[in-house]
DNA sequence: TTGTAAGCGTTATCAA
DNA sequence: TTGATAACGCTTACAA
């Protein structure tokens, strides 16, 4: 029943070789006379061989793991995000070990601890919780992931551009008065950029306009009171005129959308709206949402790419560290649909 | 720069006691006096030692890993799923190495042995792709979710109840007509028991009822037109009835939902719909819809309780294997919203 | 092209 | 309560 496990030492036995020629066979199979390859091969399957890795990373040191730092999985942006990155498995082989972090410092460290225990080659942190200073200072490979990275290599969208994107988009159709809603979120974060992305392109073509900046709330019922209550403000301060509505992102989005069209029946002309993120949400909403779409699978590339790029780097006799961390910026992409023009 | 990596025996000179005693630190630190427990532990820091895993299980043969195989994450049920059981990492410590599968099953073999070459202690598998009968003769530990489980544990949701739930809230809002719309699937999916609660509460209590079957493609695009259709054709053949629609899932009765909406102005009186899944589209719509919700924390919970179990018994002495494959069924749970009465 | 022998950093067995 | 020593299964100089 527990069939012991079979080992090179095995297969050397049987075959009448050594197991540094059955090691060979594996990892530089040139280095053996065809005939010798076949040999071995058949008795793998006569003995009916299965890999241990384990061995293997003691050994040499080259886990193949990646560890992953996520936030949460319930966020459709994450889940694509982690979706895309598990997909490059078929490119770099990489595996990855998955911590869902709850934002809290100390159990993040932890999770990093136990990554580091098995030998991570790399690490990819989507969350914003442990400043970047002490994820470089761990001294392994490291990818950021729209977060603060002044001292670790990242990929960010480029969201003052969707900040602009969108804000141009409203002003083409028209609105007389153009209207940011989002949360007071702190100027170091990337999203901030979409702040400024509506206030310099308010600014510069002198567009009326108003920045909300307020806690819409944390649930989809707290969201609704929020964004009602906004809305009723917003009808009353400008009745006649055509509103721009750029929202922070396609749930708010939608549930604004939802508002006016369950008290109109339509979204009526005077309200344009623009989302952000190309969430499911989006296209699913009863009148399918403008928004600006991140580019999730070349996010995810570039983050491999940099993170293979270090990991190779390392198993060189001389590494050379770099110099300086590597920021890449991906343009984000305008989503023109029904809730514009 | 790159500093050797302190060990056992690096402490054990240190320390003066041997790698043993080190270990035992460890694993069983009770058997040292509390003043040598001491000694070591200021070592440990003076050190800063970190611990290596790999070596670990080299030795005991423990890796506490997990392997997963999830058709994608795009899904909101499969990410949630995930979601889910990473979070189990708290109460058990199991660590995951995440493939998401694609439906293929050659990838997905290969995805196992990769898997099985770092020794994981046990499989989660919620791709339909493999039959169970292969997945038990990999002889370790395995639970399916909401597949097909004939050879392996598994935790299932009770699709009959949901069926059965759905098609009595529809009756209890005195609907003339009820309709199910669901794709040809095959009897052995755990999802063709809502076709069956379907059809045996309306027999039941001689209630008119329609069953659809048809494909309504793979895209939102693809939904939208074959739902259209099928909408106009039912308007025609039941003009004056009230419908009760019980969608396969979410995304379908978010889709038709809209498409009511966008024709009236408003959810008309002739038409109920309940959907499938509580996913977050559901809460979400334009008119928040009733729907059959998956208890994902519990599935995702008995499905490490299952698995653990096994796992633990593999490490006993005299393991005793199951002699039958448990599978748990867990109730649905029907949420009631505005898109019924 | 192939082999020998010494690791890799733990844990397990047996003895003291 | 502690220690020597041999695994665990593979890789890697160094030799031949």
């Amino acid at each position: 029943m527990k069939s012991k496990k079979v080992t090179f030492a095995d297969i050397a036995e049987y075959t009448h070789f050594s197991k540094t020629t059955i090691s060979r066979y594996f990892n530089n199979p040139d280095s053996l006379t065809l005939e010798n390859q076949q040999k071995i091969a058949e008795a793998l399957t006569a003995l009916n061989y299965k890999e241990n890795k384990v061995a293997r990373i003691l050994a040499n040191g080259k886990s193949e793991f990646v560890g992953i730092i996520i936030p949460n999985l319930y966020m459709h942006y994450y889940s694509e995000m982690l979706n895309q990155i598990l997909s490059t498995y078929e490119t770099y082989g990489y595996k990855f070990l998955v911590f869902a972090g709850n934002e809290n410092k100390d159990v993040e460290r932890k999770y990093i601890e136990e990554l580091l225990a098995y030998n991570i080659e790399g690490l990819i942190v989507l969350s914003p919780t442990i400043p970047s200073k002490e994820l470089a200072a761990y001294n392994i490979p490291v990818v950021g992931i729209e977060r603060e990275d002044q001292y670790i290599c990242s990929v960010t969208t480029d969201n003052y551009m969707g900040g602009v994107q969108a804000t141009s988009l409203l002003q083409k159709s028209n609105c007389d008065i153009l209207i940011h809603i989002n949360a007071n979120i702190s100027k170091d974060t990337p999203a901030y950029g979409r702040i400024q992305g509506f206030l310099t392109t308010c600014q510069e073509y002198h567009l009326p306009h108003e920045l909300i900046l307020a806690e819409l709330g944390n649930t989809f019922e707290e969201n609704h009171s929020s964004l009602s209550q906004i809305l009723e403000t917003l009808e009353a301060k400008y009745p006649a005129k055509k509103k721009g509505m750029f929202m922070s992102n396609d749930t708010h989005a939608n549930v604004l959308l939802n508002l006016l069209v369950r008290k109109y029946g339509k979204l009526p002309d005077a309200w344009q709206i623009i989302g952000f993120d190309n969430s499911p949400i989006s296209s699913e909403a009863v009148i399918p949402t403008s928004t600006v779409g991140q580019q999730i699978p070349l996010i995810a590339w570039e983050t491999m790419e940099l993170l293979s790029a270090q990991m190779a780097e390392r198993k060189k006799r001389k590494p050379t560290p770099l110099a300086e961390p590597i920021h890449k910026i991906v343009a984000p992409v305008l989503i023109r649909r029904e809730t514009t023009r």
